[in-house]
RNA sequence: GGUUGGAUGGCGGAAUAGGCAGACGCCCUGGACUUAAAAUCCAGUGAUCCACAACGGAUCGUACGGGUUCGAUUCCCGUUCCAACCA
């Protein structure tokens, strides 16, 4: 047979093509057949284009995709663009580009790169998180929230990156600097658009049992609810109807409470500014924290700081005492209460504060010498210096102190959790208009829906004010509207919604992204919904995963969705590190660009590289050296048609290999552990020259097995070899388990623990036909004569070790 | 400091209901083909030592120190280092 040489320049993109025009990977709603809903991450189109970490994730459920509808699913596995956001805001202002322009040419980029690569995605549901008929259901979400009162809007303090001119979340501030533009952080009041994800908590925390995350995907959730179990306590200001409310997870250590701290913000402060008589020492001190990030004010090494409040007493429930009260800006007004009541003895913290400041300190622990370090392994131990509660051990105590606060209305049972209600607030241009109306006679106003979409209005300048409002403020004709409930005068809202909003709910569009009627009908929801498998980075563990969740509890509840939870089961993949073993960057110079190893080697070999280079959930450092075996794999797969024979059926030397191979793919593709199945394949592939023939039974069938991960290839060479038909349609391949074993199996065979040597045994052998041959071995039999046998052990079909003495 | 994960040849990584450590790939070395090179093909490739014409053989080896076991990369105890997330 004349050969053609194996080129992927022109096979990849007639494939595409045909693909494409076909609609071969449309999905359609199809009740008779079962569904299996897939999905990725919607990329942000930055103006960088496609990273070569993006196609990590994308192929290996490329590949379940595939393998799935092969095994007869109904497979979705839709993709779409993240794109309203910040860089690109900073790159049209930068370069004065309307950022709506600078997002179509983002994702026309995008598409193309990832169209180069042939993902089975189904393009006729692109969603675009930018667009109007998107965003209005966006919009409508955040309506519905409003209207069962989880948006409201407060001051407070915010984190205000100084050189972005916005308003960040907690989590967009890495260490004490901005997350997207390294600039610094300052702390910033201003009135912000607030999201109840609190309220859902427990259920965000419960409904975890009830989803197939990776575990440690879990512990990060839980991590960042952050549920705790405590006390709320009462400490009443000396002379004064005022009170200090702190939460702790110790109440059974109230007797070494010493001393109380307010965090900066405290509202107290203001209430009690009578009182104070160095109210100008404390507001100076308040200013000056407000300069700081919370990461400078939590660090531990670093020398505490804190202003006495003179004339201030609180009294001590436990105690009866009276004692200092301190501001200090170690403690945070966004965890518990805002004030804590301050155990020097067994808290690392309020030790070196104690110290410092020469405040007493009381052991109520035995254990540790409290006047050298504070004494902190208190899980258990017996307490001292506490009235009623010594000798008691802690649990005890804790459970005793509490309905002793209880009974005598000082405090009550509380649990506490760490998780914040998401501020949805951004000052920015580039993101969903928020729409409500602010009215002087009847307060914030919902659009009526059926004016949304609230549109995005068409700007010039879209530099922010630099006074922290959003540009759209600088639109008079656009902000001066009628109250939508009076008819009055009123104003619109001028802020707008963060990222995480339009990421929230994307999947769900996907079931029926063109409906006009609602963001997805009833009965695509049914259908396609939950997701069934999500795979993303774990970068997005916590937040996305959260909001999204938060998100769909909500509709789930006033009953437009059909499943509390929106993902099945969630997996996330590791980074592709530079070759230096560094995170790829431009500053580091060791960025690669897909579109190059496309252009040299082809798509199927980036795919195989990307999926054979290493385990699929560690990061890894990529190799251009790697890139070229995976082609070189390729090559060897596309010369087999010169040692291709006609038989149908697999040879007899290679009938149990072919089972074995078709069993460990599968399962592995399974399990993501796409670089073993491939070494499988490329195992079989070199038995298959070993033979020096391959038939055609064989090939089909390695063509299927390789056809999720380089499908450009198997398919050209499925149809120039005539196979009929075309290989994405074909069923899966199926093994037969009782093919997978050989009939004469080799045992490995020890003495005294070490191997000496091995022997050919048919697979039913017992132990007594294991030992006759292996004395038959000189290499054995050597280290046995002359000895005495102790034992003999025998693991059926894996090893024979004989002790000798 | 906490949580989670990790440490295996020159490199990326395989293998853990405890059972032949290093599959598969890369690099490298030697050979074939070639005027030559590239590509391709064949062979070798954990370390040390013995044997060395050839076939061979011994000891050590999965971060470090202990333990359990006929047998430990895998299980247990302790230590060191690295990464991510959180404080």
């Amino acid at each position: 047979m004349a050969k053609e040489e194996y080129r992927p320049e022109t096979i990849e993109k007639r494939w595409q093509k045909y693909w494409e025009e076909n609609g071969t990977f449309s999905a359609e709603l199809d009740p008779e057949r079962e569904k299996y809903y897939i999905l990725i991450e919607f990329p942000y189109p930055s103006g960088e284009g496609l990273h070569v970490g993006h196609p990590r994730s994308y192929t290996a459920l490329d590949i379940v995709a595939r393998m799935k509808r092969m095994q007869g699913y109904n497979v979705l596995y839709p993709i779409g663009w993240d794109a309203f956001g910040l860089p690109t805001e900073n790159y049209a202002m930068k370069n004065n580009i309307h950022p709506r322009r600078v997002t179509e040419e983002n994702v026309a980029r995008f598409k193309a790169q990832l169209q180069s690569l042939g993902f089975s995605f189904d393009w006729d549901r692109e969603v675009n998180t930018s667009e109007p008929d998107y965003y209005k259901w966006t919009q409508w979400i955040f309506l519905q929230l409003f209207k069962h009162g989880l948006a409201y809007k407060t001051e407070m303090p915010i984190n205000w990156c100084t050189e972005c001119k916005v308003g960040l979340a907690n989590e967009e501030v890495v260490g004490g600097v901005c997350e997207r533009c390294g600039g610094e952080v300052i702390s910033k009041v201003k009135e912000q658009w607030m999201l109840k994800i609190t309220k859902y908590a427990q259920r965000l925390l419960d409904d975890l049992d009830t989803v197939d995350y990776l575990d440690k995907i879990k512990a990060q959730q839980r991590n960042w609810i952050g549920r705790s179990e405590g006390a709320e306590i009462r400490f009443p200001i000396a002379d004064s109807d005022e009170e200090i409310n702190v939460f702790t997870t110790r109440p059974d250590t109230l007797w070494g409470a010493t001393y109380m701290v307010l965090s900066p913000e405290h509202p107290l402060l203001e209430k009690l500014e009578g009182k104070i008589e160095n109210m100008k020492t404390v507001k100076e001190y308040q200013k000056e924290a407000a300069s700081k990030t919370e990461f400078e004010r939590t660090e531990e090494e670093k020398e505490k700081t804190g202003v006495p409040l003179e004339g201030v007493y609180a009294i001590n429930p436990g105690t009866g005492k009276k004692i200092p009260v301190w501001v200090a800006d170690y403690v945070m007004m966004t965890y518990g209460t805002g004030a804590i009541m301050a155990v020097p003895g067994h808290d690392y913290r309020d030790w070196d504060f104690a110290r410092q400041f020469e405040l007493p300190i009381v052991e109520v622990i035995k254990g540790g010498d409290v006047s050298k370090e504070a004494y902190v392994d208190t899980e258990e131990g017996i307490l001292v210096n506490s009235d009623f509660i010594n000798g008691l051990e802690v649990k005890e105590a804790i459970a005793k102190v509490t309905e002793w606060l209880e009974e005598k209305g000082l405090g009550k049972r509380k649990v506490n959790y760490k998780l914040r209600d998401w501020v949805f607030s951004r000052q920015r241009y580039w993101g969903e208009p928020i729409p409500l109306v602010n009215c002087p006679h009847c307060g914030w106003v919902p659009l009526p829906e059926e004016e949304l979409p609230l549109v995005l209005p068409e700007l010039e300048e879209f530099s922010p004010t630099g006074t922290g409002d959003s540009p759209l403020a600088k639109i008079r004709e656009w902000v001066e509207t009628e109250c939508p409930e009076c008819g009055g005068k009123a104003e619109r809202e001028t802020d707008t919604m963060p990222q995480w909003a339009g990421s929230s709910w994307y999947f769900l569009r996907y079931t029926d992204p063109k409906n006009e009627q609602a963001f997805a009908s009833q009965e695509a929801l049914k259908y396609w919904t939950p997701v069934d498998w999500y795979n993303g980075g774990m970068e997005h563990t916590t937040l996305h995963l959260l909001y999204s969740r938060f998100w769909h509890k909500f509709l789930y509840d006033i009953g437009v969705v059909p499943t509390s939870e929106p993902y099945k089961k969630r997996t996330s993949h590791g980074m592709i590190l530079g070759e230096n073993n560094e995170k790829m960057s431009k500053s580091r110079g060791n960025v690669v660009n897909p579109d190059k190893v496309v252009e040299d080697f082809g798509a199927d070999t980036f795919r195989v590289y990307e999926m054979f280079m290493g385990a699929f959930d560690q990061d890894i450092p990529w190799s251009q050296q790697g890139v070229k075996g995976s082609r070189r794999f390729l090559d060897r797969i596309w010369r087999l048609q010169e040692i291709l024979t006609g038989h149908d059926e697999f040879s007899p030397e290679l009938e149990v290999k072919m089972h074995q191979t078709i069993k460990k793919v599968t399962e592995d593709y399974d399990k993501m552990k796409y670089n073993t199945a491939i070494a499988a394949l490329m195992s079989l592939l070199n038995e298959f020259y070993d033979q020096g023939r391959v038939t055609r039974g064989e090939l089909s069938a390695f063509l299927i097995l390789l056809n999720p991960v380089a499908p450009h290839i198997t398919e050209e060479l499925w149809t120039v070899l005539g196979f009929g038909g075309k290989l994405n349609e074909q069923d899966w391949v199926r093994w037969d388990e009782a093919k997978t074993i050989e009939d004469s199996i080799e045992i490995a065979v020890q003495v005294n623990g070490k191997v000496r040597g091995t022997v050919e045994v048919p697979k039913e052998a017992d132990k007594e036909k294991v030992k006759e041959e292996l004395m038959k071995v000189e290499a054995i039999r050597r280290h046995i004569d002359g000895k005495e046998i102790v034992k003999e052990i025998y693991i059926p079909g894996r090893i024979m070790n004989i002790v000798v003495r």
